[in-house]
RNA sequence: GCGCCCGUAGCUCAGUGGAUAGAGCGUCUGCCUCCGGAGCAGAAGGUCGCACGUUCGAAUCGUGCCGGGCGCACCA
């Protein structure tokens, strides 16, 4: 039970009373609790008189003061006025706030631990990069949102799977398989020449060309590519998807599951799922108009096809299940794995991906929507600028050479990769600053946070033969800025459960800023004035109970931290 | 042309239908005998892209414009 959840239960049994009955609660919904800006207009405010006078039959204001008149009655307020048009504002006395300190101590590493997600099973499906190389910086902030949002829904309650969906069927891996023949013939000492535009002229094929030279020799060197291409696209993916875990362990993340397309292709899976959603009249031989943009080169007008009627979802044309050549299309087997997804039993299936694929949420969402009883949320990342001290570094993604997740994590850590990628929502472009990502300094966010929690650290090590604070020397907390910390802290349970909800880990990262800078104040302040220091050697009542509110202030930080997926450093 | 996303301080960005819209950077002014000053306090800086609408109340919801990004049979 947090704070927030305890005021919103008091003020529906408040409400209840003040209508006789006739509201039964929070029932307008944008009813509830919330966190004034304003601290004049106290801890927190409630319109719920506002948004149930209607129902009430009765005037916002009157019903108002009907309601402060009852929750005066309780003593958790220190005062219950009425404002403005009718808000009612609820100012907590300090032994209230005073209370969570225990609370805090208590719940240690689960404070901010939330059922809300009632154990609903989730799959959240992020990175799944084509095997085809090394992860670049766009993917690392798919990757992170991912990892971040995972550790948050398991934190608020939800039974979490994270999975990563290997691309191993399409032509990209042939391709792929080329590309390391081409290598293998270069290891032979072959000249096999400049490769083929569709390769992949990464150095990082190399060695694995140059060990399938030592494995086999030129045993594949004039064969037929129909001999080898089996086995080159095997270990090419295989060395691939082991760079590419290598890639993500480095930067904190490892998924539970892996599921291969081509498995699911090979077992016949998506000849299973299209079955199922012809029997449900979604799948029909048809024409597709040309496309309204640039038309491409070989359009055939007027050839049939076979289409998903998307549209019936909200599409915006039917969607194409089958290619000319006959095999499945991209689409089709994602479906099927979608499918394979819910009949597995996740009842919320949560897809993490880059910008480029934006155009394809709504065909698969009506798919999901058509053919499993779950739901499908895409959450959608922008793109990733990198920038050096405010100046682009340059990519190129023709000639192999982009920036990696691989050289961010070593060039800044992965605490500091992992917290700026979070420090904006998903949905909108961010600017990585290395230069930024590195600095020891209030303009660096993770290097702010971490510096509280290695203070608060610090302050306890020197403190360390203080004994526990009793309830008694608790009350001892009765400074502003002692207070205003410990509502802070009392806030982290309800930044966890409407993160969670609105699926923005980036809240948590702005909700850690926000309670380092009031700890850093807080610090700076007993450099200032004696009474506020910390330890106080002629005052150990009031330095015990100052210690215990470090102590929380250690136990949020740290939370918060784990819950992004970022080391609470102790010493820095 | 169509779809999705984004327009908030000079710059980079937060903002849960609520009251006087907030941080960081940059600019200016202050604060170290000290538990870590790698920090803190303060000042200046805004027609929340524009216009209608819904609402007791709109940066937030809806519609239409204007900017910018991404994507637009069969690739993945």
């Amino acid at each position: 039970m947090n704070v927030f959840r305890e005021l919103a239960q008091a003020v529906r049994a408040a409400l209840r009373e003040a209508t006789d009955g006739v509201v039964a609660g929070l029932e307008a919904p944008a009813a509830g609790v919330e966190l004034p800006r304003d601290p004049a207009h106290g801890d927190f405010a409630t319109n719920a008189a506002m948004t149930a006078a209607r129902a009430a039959r009765m005037n916002p204001r009157v019903l108002a003061e009907g309601l402060s008149e009852r929750l005066r009655a309780d003593a958790r307020f220190a005062s219950v006025e009425v404002a403005g048009p009718g808000f009612v504002n609820l100012r907590m006395t300090p032994e209230f706030w005073r209370t969570q300190i225990p609370v805090i101590l208590k719940a240690g590493a689960a404070y901010g631990d939330s059922d809300i997600g009632a154990a609903r099973r989730v799959n959240v499906e992020y990175v799944s990069a084509n095997p085809t190389g090394p992860l670049h910086v766009g993917h690392a902030r798919g990757a992170v949102f991912g990892d971040a949002l995972a550790r948050l829904l398991t934190r608020a309650g939800y039974d979490v799977t994270t999975e990563y969906y290997i691309n191993d069927a399409g032509a990209q891996v042939d391709a792929l398989a080329r590309s390391v023949h081409h290598r293998y013939l270069e290891a032979l000492g072959e000249g096999p020449g400049p490769m083929a535009a569709d390769m992949y002229p990464g150095e990082y094929l190399k060695p694995l060309g140059a060990v399938l030279a030592e494995e086999f020799g030129p045993r594949w060197r004039d064969a037929d590519e129909a001999a080898w291409l089996f086995t080159f696209r095997e270990r090419a993916v295989a060395a691939m998807m082991a760079a590419i875990r290598e890639d993500l362990a480095a930067a904190g993340i490892e998924q539970q599951v892996f599921t291969s397309e081509r498995a699911l292709v090979d077992a016949g899976g998506v000849e299973r799922a299209i079955a199922g959603l012809e029997q449900k009249g979604l799948v029909y031989w048809g024409i597709l108009d040309p496309p309204k943009g640039k038309k491409p080169d070989d359009w055939e007008p007027g050839r049939r096809q076979l289409l998903f009627r998307s549209t019936e979802a909200g599409d915006d044309v039917d969607r194409p299940l089958k290619k000319s050549d006959g095999g499945w299309t991209y689409f089709a087997s994602d479906i099927a794995y979608h499918m394979d997804k819910a009949a597995r039993g996740f009842e919320d299936l949560i897809d993490v991906w880059g910008a480029d694929h934006g155009g394809y949420v709504k065909r698969m969402q009506a798919a999901v929507t058509a053919a499993t009883a779950a739901r499908l949320n895409v959450k959608i990342c922008q793109l990733v600028r990198v920038l050096r001290g405010g100046d682009m570094v340059r990519m190129s993604k023709r000639s192999g050479d982009f920036v990696t997740l691989r050289e961010v994590v070593d060039e800044v850590g992965r605490d500091a990769l992992r917290f700026l990628m979070l420090t904006r929502r998903n949905d909108a472009p961010l600017d990585f600053d290395l230069a930024q990502a590195v600095a020891q300094s209030r303009e660096n966010p993770v290097f702010y946070v971490q510096y509280a929690h290695a203070r608060c650290c610090s302050v306890l090590r020197h403190g360390e033969d203080i004994g526990e604070a009793s309830a008694e020397d608790l009350a001892r907390l009765e400074e502003p800025e002692e207070l205003e910390l410990i509502r802070r802290l009392a806030a982290w349970p309800h930044t966890v459960e409407t993160a969670a909800a609105a699926h923005e880990p980036h809240r948590a990262a702005f909700y850690l800023m926000e309670a380092a800078t009031d700890f850093h104040a807080l610090w700076t302040k007993g450099r200032e004035t004696a009474r506020l220091r910390f330890i106080q050697d002629d005052d150990p009542v009031g330095t015990r109970a100052r210690l215990a509110l470090v102590r929380a202030t250690a136990i949020v930080l740290a939370g918060g931290l784990r819950t992004l997926g970022i080391e609470p450093t102790e010493r820095m």
